[in-house]
DNA sequence: AACGCTGTGTAATAATATAACATTAATAAG
DNA sequence: CTTATTAATGTTATATTATTACACAGCGTT
């Protein structure tokens, strides 16, 4: 089923959801997902469920926790999955993924009160956005 | 009802939702909550829910938002109730709010390549703690 | 008294997410 | 090729999380 030596082979469910929202301008929501690809035969919430999670699994989208939407990641298929940061507009909603060596790198490195260091993080940055202010 | 000049007076049902909140040693989910206080009168979720917009308002508990579930602050009753952060472990689901000077600066003073600044943020790493490692 | 503001009580419903089970497709061994 | 294993799918039902809408009570201000 399309056999492109890519990253990863998405499958098809996962291919429709995937490019439902590497198209949107915008955070989608499960439910919003589900409603546009119902015309592609995807009828059930845990179709739309079980492909998100792979997606996010592997890297291809990541979800904005705090809205419990999903943005296509645009840090060239992101090789750090798991160290996430966005900057959303408390007015228009618009949610960017920053990419910062230096933030990364911070977070990556940095060490709790016990020395603990972390295989991961999210990162959420509310402000207003250029147009908003 | 209850007049002490503390920094919030805390109306019934609030009190009542912070008192299990800041006894539970977890975060605590909204219909965690409800079950535990419907002895107290209070029946239902929006009773819960206002309660806890409220609490989170004035930044008496924080939402960890990757788990829909709340926890009181401990940072001295947040100054920073817009500077979140936060370890979770992801066995044991142990949360523990990070009270890092060097961190909180960090990102308060973080601006993208917008040199955007923002006025709010959470911040929510993942690893195990020292239990489960 | 009339108003604005915050909080409360209640019922209904919306929105988000998972469990359970049966089946099929793709990969890997033997 | 055949079998085993894993990943993905389809479907129904249900669980979990959160909000809308409406009525009313308490309190301080004008
Ligand atoms: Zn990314
Ligand atoms: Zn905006
Ligand atoms: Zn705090
Ligand atoms: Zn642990």
């Amino acid at each position: 089923m399309n056999k492109m030596h890519k990253e990863h082979n998405l499958s098809k469910n996962q291919q429709i959801i995937f490019d439902i929202i590497n198209k949107s301008p915008e955070p989608l929501k499960a439910y919003t997902i589900l409603f546009n690809v119902q015309k592609k035969g995807i009828k059930a919430p845990l179709q739309v469920y079980r492909a998100l999670d792979k997606l996010v699994e592997i890297g291809k989208i990541h979800k904005i926790e705090s809205r419990n939407a999903f943005i296509a990641c645009h840090n060239s298929s992101c090789q750090v999955a798991k160290a996430t940061a966005f900057s959303i507009c408390e007015i228009c909603e618009k949610v960017t993924e920053i990419s910062s060596a230096g933030l990364s790198k911070y977070l990556a490195n940095f060490k709790d009160k016990d020395g603990m260091k972390y295989s991961k993080y999210n990162l959420e940055f509310f402000g207003l956005c250029k147009k908003c202010r």
